[in-house]
DNA sequence: CTCAGTGTTCAGTG
DNA sequence: TCACTGAACACTGA
């Protein structure tokens, strides 16, 4: 039979208990799955509905064997069909919240466009980009500029874009940022056609070399990568192309 | 034991 | 008020 298991995470549930949350999802219907950059929710056929935010790490896990409830599980949803969905989170930075509209809700009511499903044209990029004056790359890494880009995403299109992390987002030229702007849509358009498995990521992508803040670390053409922190995160880049 | 890590928020500062 | 920086949060795995 159909039901909700919750673990008692006062953090990772927020503005929630779990025994409310539980409630809200019992016996109901999932109409949709929504996402806007790192947040993702169902809508349910009654509000409020559940929103989902990872934090670094966690997952869902889909199984039917009650024995496979994986470890740092959140919540466990056993649909009526015997199919068990889990939310994991081990790092406890993610959240799960309840909401009667998400959109409206922060922080999803904050962020920028995602840039997978609704990306800005160079125009609108540019306009946006001339009043920032800060790093490139936190500029990238700020939810309310572009919602869903994080760090390695930030990296690598700064790498593929030949764009120098630290330069100011409002010294960027035209033609620079329509580079970053078909640099970021053809890595999310690779990444997602590959179902995010990173092992079927390009051979050329910074992301196989940028782990460990290695000194000794080389991009596949052989130039040096190297590490700096910018806003806040460690920046892999190589200062043989960015300029 | 130490450090790095697919993230966000908030206090402090200019 | 704006905007940026760094610390804090929490915990695993190398």
């Amino acid at each position: 039979m159909p039901g909700i298991a919750t673990a008692p995470d006062p953090i990772v549930f927020e503005g929630v208990t779990p025994r409310r949350f539980g409630a809200a999802l019992r016996g109901r219907r999932v109409l949709a799955v929504r996402r806007k950059g790192k947040h993702l929710w169902l809508e349910l056929d009654r509000r409020p509905w559940p929103t989902f935010h990872f934090g670094m790490g966690g997952d869902f896990h889909v199984y039917e064997n009650p024995g496979e409830r994986p470890r740092y599980w959140k919540l466990e949803i056993l649909t009526d069909r015997g199919v068990r969905l889990a939310m994991t989170n081990p790092r406890r930075l993610g959240r799960i919240r309840l909401f009667p509209e998400p959109t409206l809700s922060p922080p999803i009511h904050r962020l920028g466009p995602d840039p997978y499903l609704d990306l800005p044209s160079s125009r609108m990029l540019a306009g946006w980009l001339a009043r920032r004056p800060g790093p490139i790359k936190a500029v990238l890494l700020d939810q309310g500029f572009l919602a869903g880009v994080g760090n390695w995403i930030a990296d690598e299109v700064l790498f593929q874009a030949r764009l120098d992390p630290r330069r100011p987002g409002r010294s960027l030229t035209a033609a620079e940022v329509g580079r970053l702007r078909r640099c970021l849509a053809r890595i999310l358009t690779r990444a997602v056609a590959v179902d995010a498995d990173a092992e079927r990521f390009p051979r050329g992508w910074l992301f196989h070399r940028r782990w460990g803040r290695n000194p000794a670390a080389r991009t596949a053409a052989g130039e040096r990568i190297v590490f700096d922190t910018i806003g806040g995160r460690t920046t892999a880049w190589v200062p043989a192309v960015q300029r």
